[in-house]
DNA sequence: ACAGCCATGTAACTTGTTACATGATTTT
DNA sequence: AAAATCATGTAACAAGTTACATGGCTGT
């Protein structure tokens, strides 16, 4: 998902220029989905470069300065095509925790157990954050918004049972043999695909 | 975390040319951090550009065409850098699930229904293939992998359990009001910054 | 008049992706 | 001899980030 499926998805409803498309998407995603504006220009050339958007003369105000943007048939293709993969979460496979406690593991400059220690202090931050904010949200005008962060401090108390997780298994976590110059395809038998 | 950081874990242990960086990424992280041979020397070269790194040239038994690179000094300091800093989960905070519930909410090609249905379909799969790799690896040898996997069920657990509530409380999130053209800053109040 | 928002854009850079080209060595 | 693997690299592109430049319009 890109900045680009989202603007699509916005000027299905109406048209729309692209600074407009920038307080759209802050308005209706939120602040994690502030993007410098020339981030929204550039995507928007890409958008018209590929057919997806035009350009709209059709100013009744005459507006200085400003191109309305609007989806072209195929705009609106892509956009269903988008709505119809489903969002994969293997790309969670790539997990920057995981990476550093197993090469803190094969041994790096800090121990297994402190990176275990301040990442736990530092997601409890994280989680005090989110709650806070939560408790800011309005409930019913917001709804959509306090259900994803929910969503957002369950996965958060996730990681956190899977340091305790961690920590309680780092003796048998350090018994692991160190991988030796492993030429590709020898060693330990290729891992399972795990897509869908 | 870029492939750069994990180059730079590895070579902690002992130096190593691209080819072999490779190798030693996929044997120590697994499938999911397979990348394209490309990259490996393009990130080398950065690496070398920016003086974290240097080709050894003590090359005894004379290997050709094969440039085996060491952590410098400021390579060190940077790796030492990468451990300290925690990591945040505040990034997923963009979610595509939420982006696309929200946007179809807003008058999109699927129903919202829809969208919860066969995403609920293909997270079920995704699980499946997440239990059924966690069930094909040693729990002993691959420790760290399986707990890892385990971990990655949780979160996909969680998203499942999210799809359900959002499902049920489907009738509340359709009564929310639509952002009618907010020029950024009025409209409903700033959502509360959520970092740390 | 001046600050601040509205609005559009360019430039430089980083990371990542795929595809391709080129050889050497090793295995079968 | 052929195939596979080892090993290094280039080219083109997509997406994102930050910083900067440039004006118009509006409220005080």
């Amino acid at each position: 998902m890109t900045v680009k499926d989202i603007f699509l998805g916005l000027l299905l409803n109406r048209p729309a220029h692209g600074y407009e498309l920038l307080g759209l998407m802050e308005a209706v995603l939120g602040d994690p989905w502030v993007i410098n504006s020339g981030q929204a220009y550039s995507t928007l050339s890409r958008l018209e470069r590929d057919g997806l958007v035009v350009p709209t003369t059709s100013v009744k105000s005459y507006e200085p300065g400003r191109t309305v943007y609007k989806l072209t048939k195929k705009g609106r293709a892509e956009l269903r095509g988008w709505y119809a993969r489903p969002v994969s979460r293997a790309d969670r496979l790539r997990d920057e925790l995981h990476v550093k406690l197993v090469l803190s593991l094969l041994g790096g400059p800090v121990s297994p157990a402190e990176i275990i220690r301040e990442q736990r202090r530092y997601l409890l931050a994280e989680m005090h954050g989110l709650t806070r904010t939560r408790g800011l949200a309005d409930p019913i005008d917001d709804l959509p918004w306090v259900l994803f962060l929910e969503n957002a401090i369950a996965h958060l108390e996730a990681d956190l049972r899977w340091l305790d997780t961690c920590e309680s298994r780092l003796d048998d976590l350090k018994r692991i043999p160190h991988p030796r110059r492993p030429s590709r395809g020898r060693g330990r038998p290729p891992r399972q695909d795990v897509a869908e």
